[in-house]
This record gives C-alpha cells, sequence and structure tokens, in this order.
DNA sequence: CTTTGCATGTCAGGACTTTGACATGAGTGA
DNA sequence: TCACTCATGTCAAAGTCCTGACATGCAAAG
C-alpha cells in the first residue's frame, strides 16, 4: 500500500474539492461582506421565498440552532425580514428585502465565476452527468 | 428561474455529498470511539509514519491547531505517539502505536464499506473518472 | 373531543475550529 | 558570519457549530 491509497478514494477527494471550494467562497464573499453560510441562505430565499428558519437550516446542511444565528445576522443588516409574530403554526416565513436581493445579486456573480472556474475542465454534458452522480450518491448514503 | 436552480450547480451537490458523507463516517466511527477528524489522521498515518503537525493538519484540510489538539487525544488514548523532542527543527513525527493500527484496521473497514455503498451506482471506471475529475477541480481552484 | 405524534423556535452548555500572534529551528544568500 | 525567509509548534481568544432539552402549535388517529 502506498502512502497515496488513502488519498485515492472519492471521499477524500471530495472533501478536498469542498475544502477548497469553501475557501474559494469564504474569500470572494468576504468583499460583500458575507460569510459563506449567509450566503447559501440569501440564495436559497432568492429561490424560495417565506422559508421558515428550520426549512433553511437542512437546505443549507446546518443544524437549525446555526442558521439561526445566521438569520439574526442578515436580519440585523437589513437584508432578510422575518414576522414578529407567527402566521400560522410556529414558523416565521423569511423574506428576502430590497437591499438583500441587491447584494444576493452581487455576490451570486462572483460565487458562479468560481463554479463556473471549478467546472470549467468539464463541458455541459460531462458537468450534468457529474451533478447526477453526485445527487445519486447523496441518496446512496442517506437511505 | 425556478426554485430548484441553486440546487442544481455542482457546488451544492457536492456540499450536500459531503454532508452525508460526515454524517454517515461520524455514525459509523461512533462505534470505535473516533471521530472523523481522528480518523482521518490515524488513517494518514497509517500510511506514511513520521508525519509532523502540520503535514497532518494539511492532509486532513484544518489548521495546525486544531490537528494538534486531535493528536493530543490520540496520543491520550494511546493511538499515537510523538517524542518529547524535536530529532531536527521543531516537527515531531508521529507514529501509530500497536493498539493505533488495530483500530484503525476496525475503522477502515467500516468506512471503506460507506466508500463502497457511495459509489455503488458507479463501476470501476466510472469511479476513477469521477476521482479524476474531482482532482482537476481542486487544483482549478487552488491556482 | 382527546391524545398522540411531529415539527418548529428557542435556550443553555459544551465541543470543536479558526484567527492572530509569538518564539524556535533550519536553510539561504549576501 | 549574519541577516533574511520559511516552516513548525504553541498559546490565547474568539467565533462557530453542535448536542441536549424544553415549550408551543398543528395534524392525525383514537
Amino acid at each position: 500500500m502506498t502512502q497515496e491509497d488513502a488519498r485515492r478514494t472519492v471521499g477524500y477527494q471530495l472533501k478536498r474539492v469542498q475544502a477548497a471550494l469553501r475557501a474559494a467562497m469564504d474569500g470572494a464573499l468576504r468583499a460583500h461582506g458575507l460569510t459563506t453560510p449567509q450566503y447559501v441562505c440569501l440564495e436559497l430565499l432568492g429561490q424560495q421565498a417565506r422559508l421558515s428558519n428550520a426549512e433553511l437550516a437542512r437546505g443549507a446542511f446546518v443544524t437549525r440552532q446555526s442558521m439561526n444565528v445566521v438569520l439574526h445576522n442578515l436580519e440585523e443588516a437589513g437584508l432578510v425580514e422575518r414576522p414578529s409574530t407567527a402566521p400560522t403554526g410556529r414558523a416565521l416565513p423569511t423574506r428576502l428585502t430590497a437591499s438583500g436581493e441587491r447584494l444576493l445579486e452581487a455576490a451570486r456573480a462572483d460565487v458562479m465565476a468560481i463554479e463556473r472556474r471549478m467546472t470549467s475542465g468539464l463541458d455541459r454534458a460531462q458537468a450534468q452527468i457529474l451533478m447526477t452522480q453526485l445527487e445519486h450518491m447523496s441518496e446512496l448514503l442517506s437511505e
């Protein structure tokens, strides 16, 4: 067994790419005053408004508690708004503010550039296959 | 733009798989009394002994400080050993103990099973291509 | 109607990780 | 020889995140 063997697993390379991606995103988002979890939260809200804290947490793969502090920070910055009282149940549906939408659009441009750079070695068909494979792998692990 | 668009990026699916993988590994390793970072550390040492703390940190994609506490915990558990004084420079080359090797082998079996389950939708050739693509993506992000 | 289960928001506490900083040792070039 | 650079280990402090727990509100089964 050579020294390379453990690094030659899909799991290890997955972690390596994810670490590099996270670092790249942190760097790019710093210019916008955002952290990566904050950006993910804005992105989720940009695609579907009225998401609750718990739904956002699942979408960002963090706990409700972690998303809660992210949400509070975004609210203090005036980027999102939540009703002070729940319209139904306990869920507080969150929305982007106007400045939140503007910041999201600006930040998204930089993040998309990173995504394109990361996948610049793949053509569109390959990228599509890769994404399908990744989706399948998630499902295989969750069952 | 539909609500699915942001989730349909390679970056998002990457994070999703990595989260599922981390959860699966945490669950499997708990039976061995190990955390995922601890296992990664043991695995790196199993393939190449005499690695320094800084080298292990880079291999596990964490900071030196984080790896340092991992190493101290492993040392307390008698799974690794470090010289109290540096043979050259400041680096303290770490080695697995006999019980560390035994635990690594037992834990590795479970982790490999997870890796196989994750990639069970791919044949050997596809898995190889996937790993090569991931390696390339890391390099594109780091440059 | 009651009760049971389930999901949500929230609090407290602890564990883990990082940022920033500093001193030490090795190698390099002037 | 000497200053400079680089990498390493280590300390302090802060931030981040999670585990565990609890109360509230809705829905479904009894």
